[in-house]
This record gives structure tokens, C-alpha cells and sequence, in this order.
RNA sequence: GGAGAAGUACUCAAGUGGCUGAAGAGGUGCCCCUGCUAAGGGCAUAGGCCGCUCUUAGCGGCGCGAGGGUUCAAAUCCCUCCUUCUCCGCCA
């Protein structure tokens, strides 16, 4: 969410900024009159209340002195009358405005290129070679059932479409990577490790900018205000909501392994084969708590942390500066990483870096205090994929290939694969 | 799921309609006393959000788990919800 008192402030210039989200901007021609109209009917009900708070001082005292204040009483009630159908108005006002700056967009830093679709990303850097095949490069989900190590024939069965069976050495895999990436993170990069609850309320998701514009990309439990969590970013950025924290307490870094469920509405069609987009799948996630002035330069560090587990997978990569069209509801800056996949000849997000300022603490309502006696300031809220594990998966089989049908296992998983250094 | 109890500030806690922005204690900070320590004494310590104004400040509104209601007036009375605890049931 936006300060309104910036956005009453520099209208005309966070127009003009989100103006190159190119998204639907009509409903904030709306704030201005609702904003103004708030304002109006508070300075209204208040100096009413105020009133009757001072009379209604005087009532005992009336009363004590023996006098008659049946007048004043009656006066008392029609001011009250008045105060209610103020204050009616008024919930209906704010609610509306309150819809409103919900549904606006973060303002995208300045160091995001302008840009129209994805094609206006821009390249920040690359890392590793191709791999090259002396035979036909087969995608990830035929060597796996091939491998018999992944199974999506009998997880339709048993639930539907976008379902994986992992088994044997490829639930192995899977296991090896989560642990590889929490060890790097905690032991190496500095995290405080985290398993958050895999269902968050509604509050949460409001948040992190889930909801309410986003609520059908998200599972929900029936007869519950309940929902699985997308990302562990949502519980793990809200676990500090509604809180004033140390100054001397941030930066705060978590890594958190979850389950991450997606309902991949409007997805239909796409990438319908193999691991890259399952309705569930596990990602380790990075999220910081910082303070403003250090945001963008731990950006930058929590992108680093997540290219790592890749140099270290030797899986080539590139970094890709989000524009303005690609950024994102929530976030002012992002870096996509995307891992190269041979068989597609093409790369694929593996992760997402994203800086949201203070969009989400204003949202969630985490704060800290730079000094006892100051007045609490947001937090900045970040994280990354610290790699999306299903497609690290992906790449590695396709990536690790070889022409015999077998997957050499990167060397640093192999410690967490029992000693076995080729999938056959 | 059933029965009961409780939620007031950093902590504990008093408070059944106006004199309560809220007793008291602990904690914390500063000061006094003391050769040092212990003990003692004094002072300070309500955050936060919102609105207005002649904006290094002032004025007003809200706030006692949350939301409604009754009343001229609610921490206090009523309703709904949430959380915690105890017992029973169920369960990994």
C-alpha cells in the first residue's frame, strides 16, 4: 500500500510512475474526492465528539449541584444521533477508500527500466556455459520417466493435472537440494532458518499483496477463511506484522523451506508438461527485514545469495532487471534469475528478487524504532527464491544429461545423495 | 467437538457507569544517601493511529483482546468473534 499522504501530496507524479505499469489506473482518479470527502466528515464527527465529551463533564457535575440537566441530556442525544449518521457515512467512505489503495500498484523504483512486456526486461548479467549434447536434448520430463524417478500419470490419477509423484532417487533429489540450498543459506549466508505454517488467514495474504486482488491464484479451504500459502513469503514477512521492532534488531534474514501452492488460474495451456508449473512444489525462500536506507543494497546481496546455489549447481544462468510492465503488483524493483534449459532452448525464472519497500510493511504493519524517544518508521520487506527446488529439478536433469538416458548428480549434491553420483 | 476461566501499559495487577488516560507493585532511566556492596529515599517512565492549525509546536478525536450494541456518558452493562489456560472427548 501507498502513504496517502504522499500519494495526496505527489498525485500527478505516482500517476505518471504507475502509468508505466501499464496497467488499469481508472480506479485512482476516485482517491482524491474520497480522500477529501474523509477528511471532511472526520473534522465533523470530531469536533461534535469533542462537544460532547466536554458536556458531558458538566452533566455530574449539574446533577450534584441539584440542578435540572434534562435540556442538556436532550441536546446530548440529538448530537449523538448526529455523530452516528456521520460516522455511518464515514465507515462507508473509508471502507471504499481503503478498497482503493489496496488495489493500487507499488510505485517502481527509478532504477527499473520503462518498458511495454517482458521483451523490455533487460539483461543485468550471465553466468556458466550452455551445455553442449553430442545427441538430441530431451526435456526434463521424459528423462525422469524414463528414470522412473518422477511420476505424472499416476498423480493425475490420484488428484488431477499439475501433480508430481517423486520416487525413488528423483524424491531423493529433491530432498538433497532442499537441504543444500538451507545449509548454504543458514550456515554460509547468515539466515536464521524457518518452517512456517503452509496455511495462512486472510489477513496475511492482504499483507504481502495477495489478496484481495490477486484471491484466485490462491487455494482456499473450504469453511475456512484459510488459505495454502503461494510462497513462504507470506507467513514469514507477516510473522513481524503488526510490530515495532529494535532498531538494533534489524537487518533480520530468514530462510524458510515450504510448500508453495498455486492455483495457476489463466495458466491454462502453459508449460502443461513436466515441473515447471505445479499446482505444488517446494522452494526455499530468502525474506529480509531492513531498514529503508539499506534495501537496495540487500537486494543486491539476497540476489547473490540466490545465484550462488547455481554457480555452485554449475547450472548456467542469466539476471534480468525487471521493467515496469513485468514487475509485479507488490514489488518497486526485481530481479528475475533464469536457469537455462537445453531442451527448450530458452531460460526460466528460477527465482524472483524483489525489493517492495515499504508496500508490504504499511500493508502488514511492521515497524521499528531508530531511537526510543522517535517515532516508528516501516521496515523495508525482500526476498528471493533461494531456489524454487521443483525447477532446479528440472534443470539439473536436463542440464546434467547424458546420452545413455543417465543424469550425473552435481558434486556438490552428492554428500546428500548418499555418495551416488549418477542417476540411472 | 463439549464444559469452564481469563485477556487492562515493558511485566504483574486494581478497577461494576461520570471525580480513570487509567490505583498499586515490579522493571527500566536519572538523581540523593552510602568507603564499596547490600539496603534505603526522590523524580521520571502510555505507546500508537487519525484529523485540524499560525507545524522544531499546539489543539482535538480514538484507544483497557477485536467488532458491534445500550447510554447524555462504557475498561465497567449486553451481543458476536478471536486468543490463551484448565478438564473431558478425539487424534499424529
Amino acid at each position: 500500500m501507498l502513504d496517502m499522504k504522499y500519494l495526496r501530496n505527489h498525485f500527478a507524479d505516482v500517476k505518471a510512475k504507475l502509468q508505466h505499469r501499464g496497467e488499469d489506473l481508472s480506479e485512482l482518479e476516485h482517491f482524491g474526492e474520497l480522500d477529501e470527502k474523509r477528511r471532511k466528515l472526520i473534522a465533523e464527527s470530531e469536533s461534535l465528539k469533542a462537544k460532547r465529551n466536554d458536556v458531558s463533564k458538566q452533566i455530574p457535575k449539574l446533577k450534584k449541584e441539584g440542578k435540572d440537566a434534562d435540556a442538556v441530556i436532550q441536546e446530548m442525544r440529538e448530537v449523538g444521533d448526529k455523530i452516528a449518521s456521520l460516522d455511518d457515512e464515514l465507515k462507508a467512505i473509508e471502507s471504499q477508500l481503503e478498497q482503493l489503495m489496496l488495489s493500487i500498484p507499488n510505485i517502481p523504483h527509478e532504477s527499473v527500466p520503462v518498458g511495454e512486456d517482458e521483451d523490455d526486461n533487460e539483461q543485468v548479467r550471465k553466468w556458466g556455459e550452455h551445455p553442449e549434447f553430442s545427441f538430441k536434448a530431451q526435456p526434463h520430463w521424459d528423462i525422469a520417466t524414463d528414470l522412473d524417478i518422477l511420476d505424472f500419470e499416476r498423480a493425475a490419477k490420484v488428484t488431477g493435472s499439475r501433480f508430481v509423484f517423486y520416487k525413488g532417487l528423483g524424491a531423493r533429489l529433491e530432498r538433497a537440494l532442499m537441504n543444500f540450498m538451507m545449509d548454504l543459506h543458514a550456515d554460509e549466508h547468515g539466515y536464521e532458518e524457518m518452517l512456517p505454517p503452509y496455511i495462512v488467514n486472510r489477513m496475511s495474504l492482504t499483507g504481502t499483496g495477495q489478496l484481495p486482488k490477486f484471491s484466485e491464484d490462491v487455494f482456499k479451504l473450504e469453511d475456512w477463511d484459510y488459505f495454502l500459502i503461494p510462497t513462504a513469503e507470506v507467513p514469514v514477512t507477516n510473522y513481524y506484522g503488526d510490530e515495532i521492532l529494535q532498531s538494533a534488531d534489524l537487518p533480520k534474514k530468514y530462510v524458510a523451506f515450504s510448500g508453495c501452492f498455486r492455483s495457476e488460474a489463466g495458466s491454462a495451456g502453459r508449460d502443461t508438461r513436466g515441473l515447471i508449473r505445479q499446482h505444488q512444489f517446494n522452494k526455499v525462500e530468502l525474506v529480509h527485514f531492513t531498514k529503508p536506507e539499506d534495501s537496495y543494497d540487500t537486494l543486491e546481496e539476497l540476489t547473490e545469495h540466490a545465484e550462488e546455489v547455481l554457480r555452485r549447481l554449475k547450472l548456467p544462468y542469466r539476471v534480468m532487471n525487471m521493467c515496469t510492465a513485468d514487475l509485479g503488483f507488490t514489488a518497486a524493483k526485481k530481479y528475475d534469475i533464469e536457469v537455462w534449459m537445453p531442451a527448450q532452448n530458452t531460460y526460466r525464472e528460477i527465482s524472483s528478487c524483489s525489493n517492495f519497500e515499504d508496500f508490504q510493511a504499511r500493508r502488514a504493519g511492521i515497524r521499528f524504532r531508530r531511537e526510543a524517544d522517535k517515532k516508528p518508521e516501516f521496515v523495508h520487506t525482500l526476498n528471493g527464491s533461494g531456489l524454487a527446488i521443483g525447477r532446479t529439478v528440472a534443470a539439473i536433469l536436463e542440464n546434467y544429461q547424458q546420452k545413455d538416458g543417465t543424469v550425473i548428480v552435481p558434486e556438490v549434491l552428492r554428500p546428500y545423495m548418499g555418495g551416488k553420483d549418477v542417476l540411472r
